[in-house]
DNA sequence: ACTATTATTTTAGAATTATCGAAATATGCC
DNA sequence: GGCATATTTCGATAATTCTAAAATAATAGT
């Protein structure tokens, strides 16, 4: 059950241009970066990157906090945090391994 | 790495199987298991399985080294870490936030 | 050579996902 | 209200991926 979220997050970072929303927003940090600013930077139609941004919104990897008419996109890192945590869990806990 | 590789990388990752698949070959540790095995880990149809782990194989998260009969698949560790980085890198270099 | 075991490739239909223009919605300002 | 800006929803098409049966390949034992 929890491989299936897991599987879920990955599945949204492995999509190029999500990717590439991704990787900005943690490029900026904290702060994160209205959708308009995202759109300039990726050079990609609103409607496809609404839909992308929202993706990644839906599996908890950004938050979207409204400033007025401007939408703030805001990587969670301690999503990705667990995320990566979660792909090294029980790493050769069948075998004598160091690592 | 480019992003579009990394792009790769986490879609062959972001499926139920395959995550269940690399997982399991995680936690076997460097010594790999073979695919017959994995099989019964999973019970998952072979010709289902063998599509997967060729996917896994394609993006360099799996290496396949064959002893007569029976293939195992080894879990690239390295290529994961690398995977991993490549996500936080650059993390807010375009920000004055502390991570 | 025949048979059993292990794993891959081929194939094809079903299911999901991607793209983007156009229309719609939300918000703030005058 | 009327207008501008910011973003989403809709809808239709295109493209990709998933699944698994059937066929094929490689190896080893008898």
């Amino acid at each position: 059950m929890e491989n299936e979220i897991a599987a879920k997050k990955l599945a949204e970072l492995g999509h190029i241009t999500r990717l590439s929303i991704f990787r900005y927003l943690v490029k900026v940090g904290d702060q994160g970066a209205p959708v308009g600013q995202i759109q300039e930077e990726l050079d990609v139609p609103g409607s496809t990157l609404s839909h992308h941004i929202s993706r990644l919104v839906s599996v908890g990897l950004i938050k979207q906090v409204r400033e007025s008419r401007i939408l703030y996109c805001i990587p969670q890192f301690d999503v990705l945090d667990e995320l990566v945590e979660f792909l090294k869990s029980e790493c050769c806990t069948e075998a004598k391994c160091i690592r």
